[in-house]
RNA sequence: CGGGGCGUAGCGCAGCCUGGUAGCGCACCUGCUUCGGGAGCAGGGGGUCGAAGGUUCAAAUCCUUUCGCCCCGACCA
């Protein structure tokens, strides 16, 4: 591709809204312009990685054995109605109504449609395992669309969907996709790790998250120091506390805390420390009820383990007005002894004896506080949110913490969507069998989006060969030099007669711009073709990543080139 | 949806408080010079100041409403 046929349109200076790294540099390097707040259009270079991101994954998803098919965006508000979404999802899920006032929604997941497919086609045990994919655009009316292509509201999605007759066939086909998917990240250059997760509203039985490291990411992830074990902090299971309960030591005393709400301020004027303390949290399900919780002074709750536990949708914080009335005190002196709510202690708290809470009473706390002598909890539960440092449940070591994007989610589904939608084919005995479904998605955008939020430094992009716009930057320094044009025009005609991807910056730019946009760019290789070095029939090699830089023969450049291109491809 | 902020040329911004000729840098167009890390000189084009209403002799500037966008939170593959 030559630059000056090209529509390419470089930024010297960042848009000012855009605040994370990979959404900086896609925009300056002419890769995407927003349209609305969530919505973007792909430019031709930005366009060139996105093809190759998907290419990776259908590769890999026809190695495992998966067949593509395409969806509708626009999707009937029946089959939303059958499997009970309709009135699930929300207000993410975007509907409207079509000339005759029939209702639809554009497809933010498509379990609905593909089990339509399924249900209608497949009707004989012979038929499955089965397993389709897609890699269309999905449309989420996110209330908070955010840092570029990493959280859009239109965005595009590879989703499979895994088709078994029973659940060995449903785990087989789920370590499949696992395995793919491992393959996918590490061929688009991606530290990553595959973690544990919660499964949210899709449902299902399991699910892991693929998880690329890097600061920016929304989600926080833990790690174990020395083995396998790995997962999103919403799922993060904890160690049981060891030891017994310490004997009661202390009398139930109550003491003036005037003013001190926060645990930070008792423990301070107390002159003890958070971790002395259990704090008492008042939180509201979604089923209305009101509740108080315990944790440790110092720890923080994890609501998602709360909602597993109490089986709900949510929970919240209980306003002043409802602390006031279920405790009697304002907010900052709640406390379990005397309480008359239903009481749920995280299970660190069991090996507390003679700790401080609030006294339900305004400017009161008490102290030498005990349970089972004091209050009693309905029970004690895993609740908190891990944090470094924390013993891994599964082996000796402990817990590191990083934050991670989520750019792949593979769930085990059960039958919740085919038992909806009735999926069922005959087995060898002629009986009805329910099959058993797995779904499997990956963010193309957001994985981009991530590898540059990994591979990048203060002038731009160092794309991964595998997914990069171009595999080759040759750089004319001065159209105007006959012989540097010449030599640069020969150069770019051998290396696509190589079948390697090169893009000719033939502009006529001062070098200094050409420069900078080159590094911008971050295209792996970058030939500088310029009368310095054709004096000796010589051209520049410069790696992007690293900046080893070698000079070659003009001659023989472009077979040395593409050699190093083919090694780098990792097909 | 709660809290905060911003809408002035393609991009980055000043002007607004204290009403009175719409500006600066980059980008863009023309010419000349220049050419291995974002050139110099000269000339030039481009704006319903987000929108609507109001106050005023006069509104980018003051008031009201509204729309859009960004950040934090809640929420979320």
């Amino acid at each position: 591709m030559r630059y000056t046929d090209y529509l390419l349109p470089t930024l010297k200076e960042t848009p000012a809204d855009a605040e994370v790294v990979s959404h900086r540099l896609m925009l300056r390097a002419g890769m995407i312009r927003k349209v609305a707040a969530g919505i973007y259009n792909y430019l031709p270079l930005g366009l060139r990685s996105l093809r190759k991101v998907e290419q990776i994954v259908r590769e890999e998803m026809n190695r495992a054995g998966a067949h593509e098919v395409l969806m509708p965006m626009v999707v009937p508000a029946e089959l939303w109605q059958e499997s009970g979404r309709w009135q699930q999802y929300g207000r993410e899920l975007l509907r409207f109504k079509d000339r005759k006032e029939a209702d639809f929604c554009l497809g933010p997941t498509h379990e609905e449609v593909i089990t339509d497919i399924v249900r209608h086609e497949v009707r004989s045990y012979r038929q499955v395992p089965l397993n389709l994919f897609q890699i269309q655009t999905k449309f989420r009316d996110e209330i908070r669309p955010r840092f570029g292509l990493m959280r859009g509201r239109e965005f595009i999605m590879k989703d499979a969907y895994s088709f078994d007759l029973d659940d060995a066939g449903a785990d087989a086909a789920y370590e499949r996709m696992y395995q793919a998917y491992r393959r996918i990240f590490q061929r688009c250059g991606l530290n990553f790790r595959a973690v544990e997760a919660d499964t949210g509203n899709i449902g299902g039985s399991s699910s892991h998250e693929f998880m690329v490291l890097a600061e920016s990411g929304e989600d926080a992830i833990v790690s174990c120091d020395s083995c396998e074990y790995a997962a999103n902090v919403e799922k993060a299971e904890l160690r049981a506390p060891a030891g017994a309960t310490p004997e009661p030591a202390e009398g139930l005393t109550k003491v003036l805390t005037p003013a001190r709400k926060t645990v930070e301020e008792v423990a301070a004027f107390l002159k003890t420390s958070p971790h002395r303390l259990v704090k008492t949290l008042i939180v509201r399900t979604d089923k209305g009820e009101t509740l108080a919780v315990l944790l440790r002074g110092d720890r923080e709750l994890n609501d998602i383990k709360l909602c597993r536990l109490l089986d709900c949708a949510w929970v919240e914080m209980a306003g002043e007005e409802v602390v006031l009335q279920a405790t009697g005190a304002p907010s900052g002196f709640a406390g379990p002894v005397g309480l008359k709510l239903r009481i749920i202690a995280d299970r660190e708290v069991q090996g507390l004896a003679d700790f401080i809470t609030g006294a339900n009473e305004k400017d009161a706390h008490f102290t030498g506080v005990n349970h089972g002598r004091d209050f009693q909890a309905e029970a004690f539960a895993d609740l908190r949110k891990a944090v470094a440092g924390d013993a891994c449940p599964r082996c000796d070591g402990q817990l590191q913490i990083w934050r991670g994007i989520e750019v792949g989610h593979v769930f085990k589904l059960g039958t919740k969507y085919s038992e909806a939608l009735n999926a069922v084919v005959l087995d060898d005995q002629g009986r009805e069998r329910v099959l058993v479904m797995g779904c499997y998605g990956i963010g193309i955008g957001r994985t981009l989006a991530s590898a540059i939020e990994q591979n990048h430094d203060a002038d731009g992009i160092i794309w991964p060969l595998p997914i990069a716009p171009f595999e080759v930057l040759v750089m004319m320094l001065n159209p105007n030099d006959a012989e540097v044009k010449a030599a640069a025009e020969q150069l770019y005609a051998e290396l696509l007669g190589e079948g390697v991807e090169v893009l000719l910056d033939d502009r006529d730019e001062r070098p200094g711009a050409k420069f900078k946009d080159a590094d911008l760019l971050g295209i792996p290789l970058r030939v500088t073709v310029g009368a310095r070095g054709l004096k000796d029939g010589q051209v520049e090699l410069k790696e992007r990543a690293g900046g080893a830089v070698a000079m070659l023969a003009a001659v023989t450049a472009a077979a040395d080139i593409a050699e190093r291109v083919r090694g780098a491809r990792g097909r």
